[in-house]
DNA sequence: ATGAAATTGCAATTCATTTTCACTTTATTA
DNA sequence: TAATAAAGTGAAAATGAATTGCAATTTCAT
């Protein structure tokens, strides 16, 4: 998994290459701390546990660091149904889709085979060329179905 | 399928008496006009449409009036990877998954029932409890990828 | 060291959506 | 039918996430 981080901080200084892009401290902090922490980030998120360690990075840096990280492939964006956007690295975990609690929040990754084989049967039957797909499972995780129902 | 329109509006209509509301006949014609038009809205889309056969008609109303749907499980809410919600009938075609064509924003609806039993079968390894899910599936209709591509 | 170009933080802006509020309409009651 | 309470409406203001403009700072090839 180090490796992994490591392929992704590569992507992002070709990356920066490739765009004529230059270098700078806060924005490598916040681009590196965002990969190794393996979580679905809202700005917010990133932005506070970034602030912690290492005070003065701008909100706009937060963002703009995103973006790049987007568009660049090392970040995927994703809604789950609420008003804000969250990121998660990519590179590192390969595709996969999830599971959302919408009593504790929690996201459950997983990945299914039979069910991308299937998504790509669909596509066929309608002549259409899939390039990137979402499934999103909505709903109450183990835990959260423990505790005794109150209401 | 006027038989689906009606429920609908039905259900509307149940909707109003338990909550108290009253009835208008701006609000009516929204949402008649949006339960017969069976279309992926965004709420300018639904507010033009609308104002084209009914002036006097404010995007105040629409908005409420697509609240009210949602609420009572009339409408359904989307979001497509773009910046705005988009609203369908959903009463009327029950459950079903869609087709996203990137170039020409075309919706196609489709159900798998083989899906749906995997996506069970995902929840139950996680003992998590699916209450809603959604998958889309991003890419090129049939349609636009018939002309030669250019570039 | 110089200068062009990128980065940053802050404030201002954008854009979709929600809310506020004065006014109108509806429905219930006397 | 008149009075009244509550809901509906439009326009404008407010909100909230995300983006952008800009002056100051930093990077880096020369
Ligand atoms: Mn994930
Ligand atoms: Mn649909
Ligand atoms: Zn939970
Ligand atoms: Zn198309």
């Amino acid at each position: 998994m180090n490796r992994k981080n490591d392929r992704a901080i590569d992507a992002f200084i070709r990356h920066k290459a490739e765009r004529g892009l230059k270098s700078s401290g806060k924005r490598a902090f916040v681009v590196d701390f965002f990969i190794r922490a393996n979580r679905h980030f809202t700005v917010e998120d990133l932005y506070n546990a970034v602030k912690a360690r290492r005070p003065g990075i701008s909100y706009s840096t937060v963002y703009r660091a995103l973006r790049l990280l987007t568009e660049c492939g090392i970040a995927a964006e994703s809604m789950f149904g609420e008003s804000v956007t969250r990121y998660e690295p990519i590179e590192r975990s390969g595709h996969h889709d999830h599971l959302i609690c919408r009593k504790c929040g929690r996201i459950i990754e997983f990945e299914n085979l039979e069910i991308e084989k299937l998504q790509q049967r669909v596509a066929r039957k309608y002549r259409f060329t899939v390039t990137a797909h979402r499934l999103e499972l909505y709903g109450v995780c183990r835990e959260c179905q423990r505790p005794a129902r109150r209401r």
